[in-house]
DNA sequence: TTGAAAGCGCTAACAT
DNA sequence: ATGTTAGCGCTTTCAA
C-alpha cells in the first residue's frame, strides 16, 4: 500500500506512476494529438487509480486559454434570473465552456468589482445583464478584448454583442393594450430601485404612450424589499383605498401582480370587468393563480440561450462574427384579467 | 495619446509605465510587505491609468493560494437554494473569498462531474449540498487536503464538516404536531426524485413516527417538473377525489402546499377544522397568501452563514480547528393550517 | 525599502 | 507516436 501524498499530485506523479512521460500524460488527458491506445490505457488506469485531479491554473497560465464565461447579474432573488442562467448553463454545456456566476445587488459599485474579480481570471467571454454600467467596468469590459454579450435590455448602446428585448417597448405595448380594453384609471406598482434601469424603462415606454393618448398615471405606489407577493397586497389596498375609481392595476413584475390579485379576488372585485390587470415577466408560478394574471414574456430562458450561443461561437471562432445584436419580441399574455371588450 | 496594446497587460507593463520594478508593482497591488509611499503612488497611477487588471491564473499558480470556494447544489430552479448562496456570499464577503455556484440537477454523476471541473481550479474550500455523493466524488473531496462542509442535512456521516438540519427529525416533528392536533387521515404530497435524499428522509421520518402511534398515510400522490404551485392544485384535487375523507395533507414543500392551499379555500374547505395542511421550507412568498400555511422553517440562509464561516475560519488558520458539525433546529411555524384542537 | 533569480504545473512548439 | 525545451505571468525567497 502506497502512502497517499500529502500535496496535490501533479502530472510528474501520473508520469512516473504509469512509465510514460509527462507531455504525454499531457496529450492523454486532454485527448489531444495522437497517443497509441496501449499508453492511453496505461495513462488513465494510473490516474485513475491515483485519483489526479488536474491543475486548470497550470494549464491555463501556459496555454492563456481559460474555459470560463463570467455571467453577471443583479440578483437572485427573484426568479427571473435563475432562469435566464439555466438557458446559458444549458447551451454552455456541450462546449466546454463553464459559466462563473457573480451577483452585484444592483449596486454600480459592486457590480465594478465582481467585474475586476472575474476579469482577473481571464475568463472567456462575458455576460452581464443591462446596458447600464459604470465607466471604469466599461472601460474594463471594452479593453479585455474577449465577448461580451449585455443581456435583457435592447434599448441603448451595448459595448459589443446584446440580446434582450426592449423594455420601453414592452411598455408601450401594454399601455396600447390596456387603452384598447377602455381602461382609462390607470395606477402604476412597482419597486423603488433607481438602479434597476429596465423597470424604468419599462415604467418609461408605458407612460409615455398614456400620454400620448391623453392618459395620465391616476396614481402610483412603490415598496422595496420584503415579500414581493405580501408587497403586492398591501399595496394594491393602499393604492385602492386612497382611489378608488381606478379600473386598472399594472404591476412591474408578476409577482407583486400575483399579491394584488389575490387580495382583490377576495375583496370580490370583478375582474377584469371592474378592475383589470397586468404584470410582467410571465412567470411559470401564475400558471398556479386561481385566474391567469394578464403578464409579458420577458424571454429569460432563451435570452441566456442566445447569449451563451454567441459567446459559444465567437470562442469557437475568434476571427469571424461581429457585435451581434439580438431584439426578442415578448409578447402579451392576456390571460384572464385585460380583457374588458 | 499611447496606443492600446492588443495583449492583455501585465505586471511588466506597468512597471515600465511607472519605472518602478515589477517585484515592488507586485508588492504593492497586493498591499503586502513594506513600499514607500511615494512609489505606492506612481504605481497606483500607473496601473489605473493602463487599466492594469492582474492575472490571478499567474498569481494562484506562483503562490498556489486561490481565492475561489466551490458551491455546489442541486438546483436553482426553487427558491431554496438562492437563499443558502445568498447567506455564504454574504458571509464570505469579507474575507477576500469568492464564491463560485456549481449546479448538478439532483443527478449523482453531474455532481461528479462540477464536482471535478471544480476541483480542478484548485479552490481553497468546497460547499456541497447533501451528505450522498458518488464513490469517487467522496474520493476527490477527501483527496482534495481542503475544508469542505456539506450543507443541508445532518442525518448521515459527514466527510468533513456538516451544516444542516435533519430532515427525519423535521419529518418525525411535523407528524407529532399534527397527531396531537387531532388529524388522522392524512394525505402526503411530494416529488418524484429519488434522489433528492433530504424530502426521502423527511417522508421516512414522517412516516414512520405516524407507524409508532399506529397510524398509516391514507393516501399519496407525487409529481415532476411544471409549475409547482399548479402541480399543488392538481395533486390536491385528484388526491382528495380519490380519497375524500383525508383530513390532513402533507406537502413536501411551501409551493405545492400554497397550491393546494389556494385550490381548497375557492373549493369552499374549512381550513384548518375540515382539513388541515403543512409544507415544508418557510418560503418568504407564504406571507402573501390568503391563509399562513403552516410549515418548517429550513434554516436556509443561516446554513450558508454558517458553513461559509467554517470555510473562511479554515483558510484563515488551516493548523487548527477539526470537522466542525453544526445541527440547526428547524421550528414549526403553525399559521392558520395547523391547530384544530 | 527595493531588486534579482528561481520556479509554480502545465502546454506550445519543435525535435525525434 | 513520443520526448525535449522553453516559457506562460506572477510570487517566493534571498540578497542588497
Amino acid at each position: 500500500m502506497t502512502i497517499p501524498p500529502r500535496r496535490p499530485l501533479t502530472l510528474r506523479d501520473v508520469s512516473e506512476a504509469s512509465g510514460v512521460s509527462e507531455m504525454t500524460v499531457s496529450r492523454v488527458l486532454r485527448n489531444k494529438g495522437d497517443v497509441s491506445e496501449a499508453t492511453r490505457a496505461k495513462v488513465r488506469a494510473a490516474a485513475k487509480k491515483l485519483g489526479y485531479v488536474p491543475n486548470r491554473i497550470a494549464g491555463s497560465l501556459a496555454s492563456s486559454r481559460v474555459n470560463l464565461v463570467a455571467v453577471i447579474i443583479p440578483s437572485l432573488g427573484n426568479m427571473v434570473f435563475p432562469e435566464v442562467l439555466s438557458g446559458i448553463s444549458e447551451t454552455l454545456a456541450g462546449t466546454g465552456l463553464q459559466p462563473v456566476f457573480g451577483v452585484t445587488d444592483y449596486l454600480p459599485e459592486t457590480e465594478e468589482r465582481v467585474l475586476f474579480e472575474m476579469l482577473s481570471w481571464r475568463p472567456s467571454g462575458v455576460i452581464i445583464a443591462g446596458l447600464e454600467h459604470t465607466e471604469a467596468s466599461r472601460a474594463m469590459l471594452m479593453r479585455a478584448e474577449i465577448p461580451v454579450v449585455e443581456i435583457m435590455d435592447s434599448d441603448g448602446a451595448p459595448i459589443d454583442a446584446c440580446v434582450g428585448i426592449s423594455h420601453r417597448r414592452a411598455g408601450r405595448e401594454m399601455a396600447e393594450a390596456i387603452l384598447r380594453e377602455g381602461y382609462r384609471r390607470i395606477g402604476f406598482l412597482g419597486t423603488k430601485m433607481p438602479a434597476d434601469h429596465r423597470a424604468r424603462k419599462r415604467f418609461e415606454g408605458f407612460t409615455r404612450h398614456l400620454a400620448r393618448a391623453g392618459v395620465e398615471i391616476a396614481d402610483q405606489e412603490f415598496y422595496s424589499g420584503g415579500s414581493a407577493l405580501k408587497k403586492g397586497r398591501e399595496m394594491t389596498e393602499a393604492l385602492l383605498s386612497r382611489t378608488p375609481d381606478l379600473d386598472f392595476l399594472y404591476f412591474s413584475n408578476d409577482m407583486i401582480g400575483a399579491g394584488g390579485l389575490l387580495w382583490l379576488l377576495e375583496q370580490g372585485f370583478d375582474i377584469p370587468g371592474q378592475i383589470g390587470l397586468a404584470g410582467f415577466n410571465g412567470v411559470e408560478l401564475l400558471d398556479g393563480l386561481p385566474r391567469q394574471l394578464a403578464t409579458m414574456d420577458a424571454c429569460r430562458r432563451e435570452i441566456g440561450r442566445e447569449a451563451a450561443r454567441i459567446i459559444a461561437a465567437r470562442c469557437a471562432n475568434p476571427a469571424e462574427g461581429g457585435a451581434e445584436r439580438v431584439e426578442l419580441t415578448p409578447l402579451i399574455a392576456r390571460g384572464d384579467t385585460l380583457r374588458r371588450r
